[in-house]
DNA sequence: CTGAAAGCGCTTACAG
DNA sequence: CTGAAAGCGCTTACAG
């Protein structure tokens, strides 16, 4: 392999040198710049990631913690990957993916032998056994899903609560008085979703504020499951007269339930899901959305833990917990009730 | 950070002696090797990794260079890139995803730098700009997808031309005669997604051999395009009796399809898809399918890379291409045709 | 503006 | 069975 050294020699001038002309990091007279880089085209070098690993403390590399479990809907874990590894690649770093069912155990692997600059966990559960192991790794890490607890953790999560609030709202405002929300499978609450229960609990207060009838249930994630779950809440609840759902399955599965039944939206019924873009345009679902904006969140997660990575002011900054308000997609679903 | 020096002296032993009873590459007394073991634990020591890979050029990293198209349907790849994950892990290597778009570059940012020891290539094309690049790489690669020129690669792939002629033949003796093949959108082919046309030509072949008349079209792979479509091709063909497809989009938006038009398979119409278990599971699709086995794919690609790996003499044996025999997984959606 | 040298934290021949 | 030393390929104070 081509090393730094023999671009030097090649260039008549020193290792230092060569490695100063490369990195920018001192003045170079022109013409050794010249001679430095036309060794390197020459060559065809490339620095060793291993090395400069060591001898720097850095290694560009930024850890993402996946996790996919049996009962969520894993299509949907994609966007938040390729939102995270999209944003990292922008900012120099590569993204070292790991998918193992033990996190915790994985996460110490990689920050213990140094493998990352820092870490960004997906999925993150309300008691999510990851955080004490990331919390003792020397390297920053960041959060995509609010834990119970933040304390010296950055946390970004779509404002679930919000979310339940604003389709309560949308649906009270059009004229709506019972409504039917389908939440994530109950599965998922019990490995620590708290997602589900912020929407649904936020969702539940302010209908009662309103004086509106919410009935709530858990979903499952699969078909037909899910299918026959959306028929029958249709059949229990005749009067309710719009659909909220925090269920991507569910989601998917509504075109074809409402068909059968003859049903169309919103002439006979308002629907308001929490799903992104993407995953619209992916089914071609045509009901509006509390948009989960995946990316976008993968992307500020990414953007504070390399500021902490970079910089050591950054690094003893108050940690931040950062909701994203929610916003609704309008995708012409919702209407007044029928009368 | 506590190294290898630190445990030897909490130990009372040299460095060298340290990392031997570590690695266990010679002999040591069982006294000394306890006292390594039991520092290591209580200074809480992990081999700093970039180190390591300095002095051994191996990183245990093995490169994931997945490629994301607007017109593919990108759930299916997640499945790929968790085969691949999983097998990776279980021999003891870690994954550096790369999704950019300009996946030539990236192949060479991190061989050129020895961030991999070798590299997965998913979703190759017919004639794909990255294997010029893998070709001349110092680290071997593996890819999953059947480009044009095999020569010095594993590849791993489907045999999609056994299965084109399986759908057919399977319809043929349930007593088809008329039959639609329903592809992947035209961009793919034109873009080099061999899988297609590898599909489609092999199944036109056999019907002509079995004087079945195939109507083989390229299809949408969105909502509700597709869906259209499908609608279109049943109003041009009522003589057909059997439906084959080779686009998942096409296969997800069946089933309402097929309500819509009151039919139901395989009374009406016999269906045969091309899909990965997994799918038909989280779409809960009753298709018959030929399984695209993406985890098997995955492990097999990991299996003979590490091979190449790790052994000198299985790095000079000759390059494989081995396409796996497609499997018709029955889900009931075939039958003689309606008299 | 440039060079010689030390050091990052490992592993592994070389010696005993 | 163990140790002292060299070396992997970089970067960066230290000196001039």
């Amino acid at each position: 392999m081509v090393t730094i050294g023999d671009v030097a020699r090649a260039a008549g001038v020193s290792r230092s040198t060569a490695s100063y002309a490369l990195s920018g990091k001192r003045t170079i007279s022109a013409e050794v710049r010249q001679r430095v880089n036309d060794a390197v085209v020459e060559l065809g070098y490339t620095a060793n990631a291993g090395a400069r690993a060591l001898a720097t403390s850095k290694t560009m590399v930024i850890g993402l913690l996946a996790q996919f479990h049996e009962d969520e809907f894993a299509p949907a874990m994609l966007q938040y990957m390729l939102g995270v590894s999209d944003a990292a690649r922008e900012l120099g770093y590569d993204i070292l993916l790991v998918t193992e069912a033990d996190g915790a155990r994985a996460l110490g692997r990689i920050t213990d032998s140094r493998m990352v600059d820092g870490v960004v966990l997906l999925n993150v559960a309300e008691d999510d056994p990851r955080l004490s192991t990331l919390r003792a790794a020397p390297q920053p890490g960041a959060l995509v899903g609010l834990p119970g607890n933040c304390s010296g953790l950055d946390v970004f999560d779509l404002d679930f609560e919000e979310a339940g609030r604003t389709m309560v709202d949308h649906m009270y405002r059009l004229g709506h008085r019972e409504l039917i929300l389908v939440s994530q499978p109950e599965h998922v609450v019990e490995r620590g979703g708290a997602y589900v229960w912020r929407l649904q609990n936020a969702a539940l207060e302010q209908a009662s504020l309103r004086g509106v009838r919410l009935h709530a249930v858990f979903g499952d994630s699969k078909q037909p499951a899910v299918g026959r779950l959306l028929n029958d809440l249709l059949d229990t609840h005749p009067e309710a007269t719009g659909l909220l759902l925090n269920n991507e399955a569910a989601a998917a599965a509504l075109p074809s339930v409402l068909h059968a039944r003859g049903l169309s939206a919103p002439a006979d019924l308002s629907v308001i899901g929490r799903y992104s873009d993407e995953f619209a345009r992916t089914f071609s679902l045509p009901f509006s959305s509390i948009e989960s904006a995946p990316d976008r969140l993968g992307r500020m997660a990414i953007r504070q833990l390399v500021r902490r990575i970079e910089s050591p002011e950054a690094r003893k900054q108050p940690h931040v917990v950062r909701l994203v308000s929610p916003e609704l997609v309008d995708r012409r679903s919702t209407a007044a009730p029928p009368t």
